[in-house]
DNA sequence: GTGGGCGTCTGAACCGGTTTAAGTGACGAG
DNA sequence: CTCGTCACTTAAACCGGTTCAGACGCCCAC
């Protein structure tokens, strides 16, 4: 039946007036009166007319989209906990506005500009999200370059072009150190992600400031990569060293779970002979043996507010920088208080179900 | 500088033609001389003319953009392995024919459906991937009543509009049961994923008929959500029955990964008093204790077929379903002969590192 | 009575491509 | 010499909106 869909003119004929009219009325501008502006509106209902998503792109030279590139090994694609929950966060935010996501998922970092930079060049995005920034990141000064509105997660502020929405993951890791501290651990390693990116560095600094301010001495720490395969690696270079740590605090879940893992191989029970705590809180953290004391954040505002920033700065509205509620620790029973030392470091084996030890904890969650 | 962009006309100019003449030579049309050809080339080079998508896609009423709606629960929306793997196949495809993915996240399937019928309505794309199939799935019919070209995944062959992409994910099932049947498991539980879905189902058949050819009883089976709460609780009801199971068959390791733990704080120890496998190997799978049995399927693989499929059909050529290659099985420490019985089923608890038990299965990779 | 100002509305240009029908020139055939 | 054909090229319409300059009618002030 109603097969041409419905234009502009369509609705202008029906409604008795000049098409110009009804893009004022729709977009309810000034100088169309008022039962003219109903009229209008009612057979726009009634044809069922939609204005043209791609005729209005082109003559507002915008695309109503924003752009999100996504670079991961292939390794950590499938498990990575945050891009689905943050952009799930951005939908909320998008679809109320007539806008989109377009996504982009690529190898590595060259990919990655590549993508962001087509994006743009096409005209197919208004404004992008920038994720996972490194030191020296180029891709703020050629984005910028390109006129291409952004938002940065995270960045350092000051000299970007770019206001950033941070969400202060130090705090979850301080946390996770005083808790520790706070069960009677003194040696506390930490195996962290790559310290290229500015998350990897962060939680990095942050287990260091929290140890020298607890009056700590710096325990031993690895650089990996965020993947369970690195995490296992780093947590055995961890307990073969002289003075193995009694605990370790990891920059993200899966290193955690497979240090776990790896820990309970080379001989040691959990939480008994190690506590381990992780970063991001993935649904298979509380599920696993022993349960895992964590650190979350609230992805999906995370990228609610990115939106509403983005949105923003596309619009040209002036935006600041925003600070979110930072992450919080979870604290489950892969943190306990260090067994007494006895001679030999390896111990007998895990007691199944391990006890219940509640540990009191400043401002912490527990489950 | 160069402020305003190079439109056709600067190209047609300096090239000393017309802009129709420059749209041919572009799209490389019949008609123009090769030496004309060549110059409005270079112009186009030398100017740095990108044609504008957006009045192309005004033009020929096409949106050079393809679409997919996920819909999760927040629970699982983190860990999901799919999505971004596919995503990832997906986008090699499309990053070389000038397409972009359009990606929607949302919590229900009330909300999935939506989002697709205001990408449809809007034209933000030219088709759509569908997933998560099931049951008497209204998708199918009403996107195709909008006109909307669509691929389905997994879809049962035969009275849906649209062609099937299809990786099999029965040939896994089946394997698992198999591979436990050769290790002299005869009581073989399943925990499901909701029977609702396609996937849920077929696996969940794959299951029964593995059983029913290999000549043992139906084993338990719980229905459950893909969760690992949920996966728990399933394990939890499937070892407290009258004569439990010595292996469980689970939809997908997050499930099995929570189960496995559920398993053992009910004193049981693993692999030697229950057996698990899982579906997905996802990162953590092969770094949990003990490492985990499992299905793996090509996601990236699947994704850049289904493009390929998607772009087909929305360019007109004809398709015909397309099946990929099966999943496979991927045989780690978590599964192994059944211990002896003895009269308890509560046995000593997990005898820390597992010994190293390597079974002789057929067509499996092992790791 | 005329002019100015205001509210309402329209025609036409514009965004930047694609497409179609018509036009131009060269060339061979009659 | 004229006409038809063919290869090449162009002007103009079109996609479906937005926007701007101006037209029109009306009321009020001078």
């Amino acid at each position: 039946m109603a097969d041409r869909p419905v234009t502009i003119v369509d609705v202008a004929r029906h409604a008795g007036v000049s098409k110009a009219l009804v893009s004022f009325a729709l977009n309810d501008r000034p100088g169309v009166s008022p039962d003219t502006r109903d009229r209008i509106l009612a057979s726009a209902e009634e044809l069922g007319w939609r204005p043209s998503h791609r005729a209005r792109a082109l003559s507002a030279s915008r695309a109503f989209a924003l752009g999100l590139v996504v670079a991961r090994p292939p390794e950590l694609l499938g498990v990575d906990p945050f891009f689905l929950s943050f952009i799930a966060g951005v939908e909320t935010v998008l679809s109320q506005q007539g806008h989109v996501l377009v996504l982009q998922v690529v190898r590595d970092e060259a990919a990655e500009i590549d993508g962001y930079e087509r994006l743009a060049r096409d005209g197919r995005v208004d404004g992008v999200f920038l994720t996972d920034l490194r030191h020296d990141d180029p891709r703020p000064a050629r984005l910028h370059r390109l006129g291409l509105p952004a938002v940065t997660l995270n960045a350092t502020s000051g000299e970007s072009p770019y206001p950033a929405v941070r969400l202060d993951d130090r705090a979850g890791i301080r946390a996770s150190v005083r808790h520790l501290a706070e069960l009677g651990h003194a040696r506390i390693g930490h195996v962290s992600g790559p310290r290229s990116y500015l998350h990897g560095d962060s939680r990095r600094n942050a287990w260091a400031e929290a140890m020298t301010e607890l009056g700590l001495p710096p325990g031993p720490e690895v650089e990996s990569d965020f993947t369970p395969a690195g995490g296992a690696a780093a947590t055995r270079e961890l307990l073969r060293a002289d003075h193995p740590p009694t605990a370790v605090v990891y920059a993200n879940d899966l290193m955690a779970m497979a240090g776990a893992t790896a820990a309970r191989e080379l001989g040691l029970s959990l939480p008994g002979d190690l506590s381990v705590t992780g970063f991001d809180d993935i649904a298979p953290a509380a599920h696993m043996h022993p349960p895992l004391t964590t650190v979350r954040a609230d992805t999906v505002g995370w990228g609610e507010r990115s939106a509403i920033v983005l949105l923003d700065l596309v619009d040209g509205r002036t935006c600041t920088d925003v600070d979110l509620p930072p992450a919080r620790l979870v604290v489950r029973r892969s943190s306990a208080p260090p067994a007494p030392r006895t001679a030999s470091s390896h111990r007998p084996p895990d007691p199944g179900p391990s006890p219940h030890p509640r540990s009191p904890t400043s401002r912490t969650t527990e489950e």
